[in-house]
DNA sequence: TAAAAATACTCCATAGGTATTTTAT
DNA sequence: ATAAAATACCTATGGAGTATTTTTA
C-alpha cells in the first residue's frame, strides 16, 4: 500500500545512506538495495550515484524525487480524507482575508462550512492583503483571500475569481438603456450606498481616489447596511447604486434591474487564494478551500 | 510499477463494472475483485456498490478517484519526464499571450527555452487577454499569459507576478527626492517613452485613460524603441518616463535612477499562467512553465 | 582498509489463473 | 433466470531475510 518503493527512496534520500535508511524503515540494508534496483530498472535510469559515504542523486534522481514527493502527499491526503469521511472533522482552521471579501463573501461560505463541520473551530483574521499574506507567510495563518496584488516568493497564489462592481439602476430609470454615460452625468443621480467602511463602499471610493475624483460630491446619498435593501430601493427607482456584479446577476437578466455602462472606471479585482508554498495543507484547510472553489458566491 | 490496484480502480470505474474492467486489462475477473478488495481493505471502506448491471461509486469512491487520477498523473508524468532525461525533447508548444507579456517578458524567457530545448517548435500567438483566455479553454492553446482580470469556467489559473509600472528620473533630477507628486505637475516634465503600440506604453496610456486623462497632454515627447535606450536618456538625465518596476530596480537600488511617487495612479496588473481545467499538461509544456516560473524576468 | 552497497540463496506471502458458487434484480 | 461478483484452490513470482562478497575513496 503507497509505494512502499517510493517511500523507501524518499527514506534513502532523506537519510543519505541505504544502510541508514534500512535502519529507520526497520528492513534489512538489502531489501532496500532491492527496491532501489527495482525503481531504477522501471525507469530505466540511474537515481543514485554510490559513494564511499552515501549516496548523491543523479538529475533523474532530482526528477524522482520531487515527483516522489508529490505522489506520496497525495497518497496521504487520500488516506486522510477518506478517514475523515466517517466522524467529524476536528481542530482549528486559521484564515485571513482582506475587509472586501471577510465581510461581503465569507459569511455564507463560512456557514455552510460550520454546517458541514461542526465540530471545526474557525478563526478569521480580517486584515489588510499585506498582512495577510505576510500573516500567510510566517505560517500564522492556514491561507488567505486577497484581492490587491502583492510581492511574496514564499507565497503560492491561485486565482478564485474576479469580482466588478457595476453601476445598476431599475428598467424603469432614464438611464435604463442608455449608452456609455460619463461619471459627471452619472453623478447627479440620486445614489444609494452601503455604509462608510463596507467593502463594496471602500471598492469604489478607492477606484474614485484613484481615477482622481471626490467621492463627497455623490448627491443626495442614502445609506443602508444591507445589500438586499439596496437592490430593493434600486428595483423601486428610488436611485442608482454601485455593486458587485455577481450579487445582481440574476436580476439583471430577469430584466428587473439594468446595469449602467460606465466605461472610465476600472472597478474590478481578481479574488485569489494563497498559500505558503511547498507547505502540505491540513484536512480542514482543503476542505475549506474546495467548499470556497465549489460556492456560489464565488462563482 | 506504478500502482496497478489504483489503475484498476480507474479501469472499474471508466467500464462501469469489474468483468469489463478485467476484459480491458486483459486479466481475470477474479483478479479485478482481489484488487478492489484489497484497497477497500487498505482504507477501511466500501469503495464500490454492486448492482445488477455494474457498479457505482460509495463517498469514499469518489474521494479515492479523484486522488487516484491526480496520483496515476503524476506517475505518468515523472516516467515522461525522467524519459525525456537523455534526448531532446521533441514537440510543439502554443503559448498565448498578452501584448505587453508577449512582446516585454516573453523574448527573454523564449531564448533560454529554444536554447535548452532546440529540437521543440513555439508557436506564440499574441492576442488580447479574452482572445487568450478563449483560445486555452478551447484547447487550441497549450497555456496563456496574461494579465486582466476574465472570467471563464474552463480555466485555471495561477499568479505568476504583479507587474507595477513607476515613474522614474535621474537621481540629479529635481524631482529625485520630492514627495508625492500630482499627474498635473509630473506632465510638465519631459517624457521619454516606447513607441505607440509597446506594451508599456499602452498600460501607461491605458491607466490615464482610465483615470480620464488624456495621454496627448504630455510635454516634448521623445520616442524610443527599447527600454535600454530610455533608461540610459533618464539615467543621463534628459527626461523623465514610466517603466516596469522590475526592469529599474538594480539601477534604483545603485542609486543611478530615482522613483518618482505618484499617488493617483494605479499601475499595477497580476501576470497570470493559465490552463484549461481538467486537462493534462503535456512535457513541453510543463518544461515551459517551469521555465518560467524560473525565469529571473518573472522574479 | 573499512564502510557501504551488491550478490547469493532460501523462504514465504501474495497476486494471478481456472473452476465454481453465490448474489442481486 | 441470468449476468456479474465472490470464493476456493492451485501455482509461481517476487520481495524479504541472513550470510557473504565486491566496490569505492
Amino acid at each position: 500500500m503507497m509505494d512502499e518503493k517510493l517511500k523507501t527512496f524518499l527514506a534513502v534520500v532523506r537519510c543519505g545512506s541505504l544502510t541508514r535508511a534500512a535502519k529507520e524503515l526497520f528492513i534489512s540494508q538489502p531489501a532496500i538495495t532491492m527496491q532501489i534496483h527495482k525503481l531504477e530498472k522501471d525507469y530505466k535510469e540511474t537515481l543514485l550515484y554510490r559513494r564511499e559515504r552515501g549516496i548523491e542523486l543523479t538529475p533523474a534522481g532530482k526528477v524522482l524525487l520531487d515527483y516522489a514527493r508529490r505522489i506520496i502527499r497525495l497518497y496521504d491526503e487520500a488516506s486522510e480524507e477518506i478517514g475523515a469521511l466517517s466522524g467529524d472533522i476536528r481542530g482549528t482552521i486559521r484564515i485571513g482575508a482582506t475587509f472586501t471579501i471577510g465581510e461581503y463573501f465569507l459569511p455564507s461560505v463560512l456557514g455552510h462550512f460550520k454546517d458541514e463541520h461542526p465540530a471545526t473551530d474557525i478563526i478569521l483574521e480580517i486584515e489588510n492583503t499585506r498582512r495577510v499574506v505576510d500573516e500567510v507567510a510566517a505560517g500564522n495563518l492556514d491561507c488567505g483571500l486577497v484581492e490587491g496584488p502583492f510581492e511574496n516568493g514564499l507565497i503560492y497564489a491561485e486565482k478564485l475569481i474576479d469580482d466588478e462592481l457595476i453601476f445598476i439602476c431599475s428598467s424603469k430609470h432614464k438611464l435604463a438603456n442608455a449608452p456609455e454615460i460619463d461619471l459627471e452625468t452619472l453623478f447627479t443621480e440620486n445614489f444609494i450606498l452601503r455604509e462608510s467602511g463596507s467593502g463594496t463602499r471602500k471598492v469604489f471610493e478607492d477606484a474614485l481616489k484613484k481615477a482622481g475624483l471626490d467621492s463627497t460630491k455623490l448627491k443626495d446619498l442614502i445609506q443602508l447596511n444591507t445589500t438586499q435593501a439596496i437592490k430593493s430601493l434600486v428595483a423601486e427607482n428610488i436611485g442608482v447604486t454601485v455593486i458587485s456584479e455577481r450579487t445582481v446577476r440574476n436580476e439583471i437578466q430577469q430584466g428587473i434591474l439594468k446595469s449602467i455602462p460606465v466605461p472610465s472606471l476600472d472597478l474590478r479585482r481578481t479574488f485569489q487564494f494563497i498559500f505558503k508554498k511547498d507547505i502540505q495543507l491540513s484536512l480542514i484547510t482543503r476542505r475549506f478551500v474546495s467548499q470556497c472553489r465549489q460556492n456560489s458566491v464565488f462563482r
